[in-house]
DNA sequence: ATATCGATTATCT
DNA sequence: GATAATCGATATG
């Protein structure tokens, strides 16, 4: 079933993904979530980017995935049902989004890294703290670039915090936070190691759309 | 352009 | 008490 956005965006005909898209290994719900929209319903209007990279975490054999130990308050929804929303606090700045994976009971999740912004950038700009007022050029990449490349960065963005999303459903028409698919394909895929962590850090499960300027870091081939 | 470092707090040992 | 799936600022080439 599909859905039209286009009263309030740019953006056209969209479909919610179903529960059986992210009831699978994480390693490829994160490469097929490359492409997709993440849609954010706030009141002042819709805010929207398209996923350009994402990692997948797995259950107790990945040291890097906060399931490693088993179940504990925090990570609680990475243990329940597919395609709903784990936010966890890090650095005590920031909050990061993934997406629970795998059927109710095991573990497993993808990180939303970057997202390439689609609607609402100036409300997203806004929640980044950047004033629109003087260099800012929001038609530059380099300008939204800054909006949300990176996990923290996005969440601020669109607002994500763990009070206020974490056990969501991302695949409910009704929630606030939605990710559809909007027809976009994607040609290439790199796959590289994960970033920012010590324990398992070999394993080749960064996904990102290759090329991509909106990627996270400084190298996008 | 790349490297290093401090911020700041929920969570777990 | 230590750590962390990050970011932005500052320093240096």
């Amino acid at each position: 079933m599909g859905y039209s956005l286009m009263q309030m965006t740019s953006l056209g005909h969209v479909t919610s993904l179903k529960a059986e898209f992210f009831n699978r290994d994480p390693s490829r719900v994160a490469r097929a979530l490359l492409g997709k929209l993440l849609v954010r319903k706030m009141p002042r209007g819709i805010l929207a980017g398209r996923i350009v990279e994402t990692e997948a975490y797995l259950g107790k054999g990945d040291a890097a995935a906060h399931a490693a130990a088993g179940r504990t308050a925090r990570n609680a929804v990475l243990f329940g049902p597919p395609g709903h929303a784990y936010v966890y606090f890090i650095y005590g700045n920031h909050y990061c989004l993934n997406v629970s994976c795998l059927p109710d009971g095991e573990p497993g999740g993808v990180l939303f890294r970057a997202l390439e912004p689609v609607a609402g950038i100036e409300q997203m700009a806004g929640a980044r703290g950047i004033e629109l007022a003087k260099e800012i050029d929001l038609t530059k990449i380099s300008s939204l670039k800054n909006i949300s490349s990176g996990p923290g960065r996005m969440a601020e963005a669109l607002e994500i915090t763990r009070e206020r999303d974490n056990g969501k459903s991302l695949i409910n028409t009704r929630s606030d936070l939605w990710i559809v698919d909007d027809g976009h394909r994607v040609r290439r895929v790199t796959v590289t190691p994960r970033i920012g962590i010590v324990k398992s850090a070999e394993q080749p499960l960064r996904y990102f759309i290759a090329g991509n300027p909106f990627v996270s870091g400084r190298r996008v081939h």
